[in-house]
DNA sequence: TGAACATATGAATAACTAATCATATGTTTT
DNA sequence: AAAACATATGATTAGTTATTCATATGTTCA
C-alpha cells in the first residue's frame, strides 16, 4: 500500500476545506458571480439578488472574511469587489465539473 | 448600475455549490488527497487517516454521488479511485489561494 | 443638529451535517 | 454451511450555519 506522502499539514487542510465552505453557498455564489463584471454595492447586489439587505452584509461579512472581496467606502455606500482572479478560476474549474 | 447577465441558471448555482460543499470538509480532503497517487480500498485509507471505517465508508459515499470518485471490486475489497482530472485542479486551485 | 439613508451586527431559530455506534450486506475461506 | 473479513448503511447526536428580525453604526444633507 503506497501511503500519501506529500498531503498538506492537517492544518493547511482544515483552511482549505474553510475555503471550499465559502463557495459551498448559493447565495456567495451568487453574489461572487455578481461581482465577476466588476464592483457593487450592497444594495445593488441586495437588488438584483432580491434578497434582504442583512442576508447579503452577513455572506459579504464571509467572503470579506476569507479574503475573496475586498471593500471600498464612498459616501454612504460600500462598493465591493474580488479580492483575487483565484475566485474566478475557482469557481470556472468547478463549473466544468458540473456542466461536463 | 450593471447587471450581471451571464450569471448561470440558478438550478446550475445550486448543484456548483453542492460540488463545493463537497470539497468543503477536510476529511474529505484528505481522502480525496490519498487517492491523488492512484486507488486504495476502504481499509487502507482509514488506516492512512487513522479514522473509522464507517467515517470513511459514509465520505467516500458523498464522493461517489458527486462523481468525485470511482468504485472497483476486487474480491472483498472495494477500491476507490479519483473519478477526474478536475478533483485534482479544484483542489490544486483552491490551495494556491490558501498557500498565498 | 437632526432626519434620512446605507450598511453592519447581534440574537434567535430552523435546517443541515459529520462522526459514532450498532448492525446489515456481500465476499471468501475452511 | 459457518466463520471471518471488508464494506455499507441506518439512527442518533452534537455541532455548525443561513436567514430573519431588530437595532446599532456611520455618512450625508437640509
Amino acid at each position: 500500500m503506497a501511503t500519501q506522502d506529500n498531503m498538506p499539514e492537517l492544518e493547511v487542510l482544515f483552511e482549505l476545506a474553510d475555503l471550499f465552505k465559502v463557495f459551498g453557498d448559493s447565495t456567495r455564489l451568487r453574489i461572487l458571480y455578481t461581482l465577476f463584471d466588476g464592483e457593487h454595492s450592497v444594495g445593488e447586489i441586495s437588488a438584483t439578488l432580491n434578497m434582504e439587505q442583512s442576508t447579503i452584509s452577513h455572506q459579504l461579512r464571509v467572503l470579506r472574511t476569507n479574503k475573496l472581496v475586498k471593500v471600498r467606502r464612498e459616501g454612504k455606500q460600500i462598493y465591493y469587489s474580488l479580492d483575487d482572479d483565484h475566485v474566478k478560476k475557482v469557481i470556472e474549474m468547478g463549473l466544468d465539473h458540473v456542466l461536463e
